[in-house]
DNA sequence: ATTGCCAAATGAAACGTTTCATATTGACAG
DNA sequence: CTGTCAATATGAAACGTTTCATTTGGCAAT
């Protein structure tokens, strides 16, 4: 039987109200009890319950977060990131996957809700069901938008825009993007910026023919392999000279279809990701990519669910461009 | 305000009680009235409150899962298990990171126990301090054993020793190590089981030479790469053919070390990692590992901590051998 | 008409806290 | 010695459930 706060009251001779001021560090409590009371806690080995805690005061220390998969690196590190900042405030985070799967969401969200979280933080994967559901819980929205909840986001098109105009600028003028799922709102900003990048260029640049080709799958790496072996298949002189893609994990499953093909990087061709997980300046060569501001997402979207920021909806971070060793200027055309 | 028992029993004109026995699905209630209270309960919208349930019943459906590091992908991987699992029975996961470091994972601990879970799943850093801590809830201790804790666990000292075996049969006779921490059991055994590979095959070949030098590290790529590289610069003639590493993103940092100086794999060079993360089969070459069976492990564990297995103390999986293509025939001597 | 029985609903207690109104104490001024 | 006040401790209520001992009502057997 656990030890409640009774017992240490019977044991110091005091009331429960009074041990649990002792608790309360700020409460006014003489100092000879406060003394006696703190022994017999040290003593006893209690451990106050946060059950019933959580009920009177009809709150609990926990945030929910919700991903679509911890496998993804860049889920990894903002989860990393949002329980380091969440447990220095002495709040815990309830982890739960969605697989993608707008059914696993509902569930996942529903037991999540069922714990009573003090805030939501979701990376939605679909747009709707979910919003009814939330009500109540304040919830922020990382990556994806929905309906009515604060969004926090890097600028996707903008990052789209950025891996286009770095590619053109090395002189690359048949490009080929390896795209993220339609059906997310994230996919669809990153490649739209990436062609809005190939228009604003022939635009400055009089009509200059760019061509590109554009292929769409899933953020992982199988994709980027699968994908990047059809591009880099095309008939040769027609083959892409860079290719950007929409995650880096995809990026790395195209440098492995491309050693496969015996097609050098960044010689024969240049390359780009998307978010900078940590493997990307490990793998060989090391991938030039559009950075997501991780931690500056995470510290943001806590403040955020915790309530410390103003009401602001939405919250629109920039990308920025590292350059490593993926991508190079275009090769001399013959 | 939020809608609760009492609200939906006033709105049905029933007592309580009666509502709580329409939740619980297997109590006897008259069918008009079972179906009024639903139609409250569906109009009002009542969600029934955890926290007044779990002081009622004094238990929680949460799991407690403290690892050292969410973004290492065999961690990350194990969480997904766990958290499937976990979720399909009605649990749900609290994650917590150590970092490594025993003050952070003694402030974890701390923090979960107070959130009363019903169990704890560990990979321990520290061997002191937590064991009096974790006493009243069940614990069990992944990867890395802790006095008087139940631990699952691949059986470390055997995938060392298959490594060795492996690269010996291939022919190479000058070996190198790539260790984690000794700090931790997990290095250790690894390690041990390696030597003890080697010592093994020089028995049953009577003194046959095998030379072998051993380096350590964290279990990080980047120490794969400075470790890896050290061994690598080794005078001409004296490198070793083939390199053992503690862990696949060690193995994947030599992979860089080695490209780096121009070694090829696994031509020059043959590598052995262990784990078999999902980046093993994506790098290239494609890396041969000794696989640790995650999701038998994440299974074993979930039951262990739900109470399901009898109480034995240990679990020990077998590891197998993944050849891929990182690790070929030794070049033949000059 | 009385009794006994069963099914089904009720009322109240209990879980471990926090908090607020109230009670106790001691010191000190009048 | 009384009255007042500040400082501090107490007791009880409340949070939202579940559960158990009781009550209620209907109906068959006597």
């Amino acid at each position: 039987m656990a030890i409640t706060i009774k017992d240490v009251a019977q044991h110091a001779g005091v009331s429960v109200g009074t041990v649990s001021r002792v608790l309360a560090k700020n409460s006014t409590v003489n100092d000879a009890i406060r003394l006696k009371v703190e022994g017999v806690i040290e003593q006893l080995g209690y451990r106050p319950s946060s059950l019933g805690r959580n009920l009177r005061l009809n709150r609990t220390y926990l945030i929910g977060l919700l991903i679509p998969d911890i496998t993804n690196p860049f889920f990894a590190e903002l989860a990393k990131q949002v329980e380091m900042l969440a447990s220095a405030e002495g709040y815990s985070v309830l982890l739960a996957n969605t697989h993608d799967d707008p059914k696993a969401e509902q569930m996942q969200v529903e037991a999540m809700l069922s714990r009573l979280p003090f805030g939501l933080i979701l990376v939605p994967v679909s747009d709707s069901a979910v919003n009814t559901i939330v009500a109540g819980t304040r919830t922020v929205t990382v990556d994806r938008p929905l309906q009515g909840h604060a969004l926090v986001s890097v600028d996707n098109a903008r990052g789209g825009y950025m891996a286009a105009d770095h590619l053109l600028s090395l002189g690359h003028r048949n490009l080929g993007y390896i795209s993220g799922p339609s059906s997310t709102e994230v996919s669809r900003a990153r490649r739209s910026g990436f062609i809005s990048g190939i228009t604003e260029f022939r635009r400055q640049h009089s009509g200059m023919v760019v061509e590109s080709r554009i292929v769409e799958g899933n953020f992982d790496y199988l994709s980027g392999e699968t994908l990047g072996r059809t591009l880099l298949q095309s008939a040769p002189g027609t083959r892409p000279t860079a290719i950007a893609t929409a995650s880096d994990q995809q990026a790395i499953g195209l440098m492995r279809a491309a050693a496969d093909l015996g097609i050098r990087v960044p010689e024969d061709l240049s390359i780009i990701g998307f978010d900078d997980i940590p493997l990307a300046s490990l793998v060989f060569p090391r991938l030039t990519t559009i950075r997501q501001p991780i931690a500056e997402i995470a510290r943001i979207t806590l403040e955020a669910v915790l309530g410390r920021l103003s009401p602001q909806k939405e919250w629109m971070l920039e990308p920025v461009l590292i350059r490593r060793s993926s991508s190079a200027f275009a090769p001399p055309v013959t």
